[in-house]
DNA sequence: TACCAGGAGAAAA
DNA sequence: TTTTCTCATGGT
């Protein structure tokens, strides 16, 4: 896939940044509890996360260790309000077990960021989207988070093929914008929240009207 | 009542 | 290799 110009993904960012402010996307959270986060948050709407979250912090099993200590049942329960919590039990273990395995966060920071990606989509239950998470926003690498919104957004723009693999799209997005890790952040919380505001509300919403000069005519 | 949400893996075709 | 199914709670 040839590289788009980069312009029109920076004017996107400049409207809906105008248009939503800074969203402020796991503010001080600490890189732990963005990945479990990123695991919870999996197909589920983010409030039902924090409830989640909150039953960890509660029963005092916001670590790694206590995480892999529970029983799975027991884990099972503290997350049910996320969802899928059976699934999501034994995939908290897995990346919790893999997290300690590796030494920890501080030798996972000292990992390249390729391969930091490698080890984390070698966990169970750890995809594309899901790794590009916990890069970002818990490893602060240059890595672009490409979900279901951008595919929607961009697609309606005209900017990239929605049906594009993941890969191809991450690079496009990553070479639009460069290795700004602090851009990255805030854009995918933006198309986020645009995706919400207005896509999913007005499906016809005119292309993303907030990132066309002009807005789109229907049909 | 039906649909959606800050996906991923297994099974089926 | 690609498509479909399953996992599940909570809000709208």
């Amino acid at each position: 896939m040839t590289a788009p110009a980069p312009a029109p993904f920076r004017a996107v960012y400049r409207a809906f940044l105008g248009a939503y402010g800074p969203q402020h996307w796991w503010p001080g959270d600490g890189p732990f509890a963005v990945m479990v986060g990123a695991v919870l948050t999996q197909n589920t709407a983010w409030v039902n996360v924090e409830r989640a979250l909150a039953n960890l912090a509660r029963a005092g099993c916001l670590s790694a260790e206590a995480i892999v200590g529970l029983p799975a049942p027991r884990l099972a329960e503290l997350l049910r309000p996320s969802g899928y919590f059976n699934v999501k039990a034994g995939r908290l273990q897995e990346l919790c077990a893999w997290l300690l395995a590796r030494g920890g966060l501080a030798a996972l920071a000292a990992l390249a960021t390729s391969r930091l990606r490698r080890e984390l989509l070698a966990v169970k239950g750890i995809g594309p989207e899901t790794a590009a998470d916990i890069l970002l926003f818990a490893f602060e690498r240059p890595v672009f988070v490409i979900d279901a919104y951008t595919r929607r957004v961009f697609g309606r723009l005209g900017l990239v093929d929605p049906g594009a693999d993941y890969e191809d799209l991450r690079r496009v997005f990553e070479s639009a914008l460069g290795r700004r890790v602090a851009v990255m952040n805030e854009y995918h919380a933006l198309i986020v929240r645009h995706g919400k505001d207005v896509c999913r509300t007005r499906p016809r919403c005119g292309a993303c009207c907030l990132a066309r000069r002009r807005p789109a005519r229907e049909g």
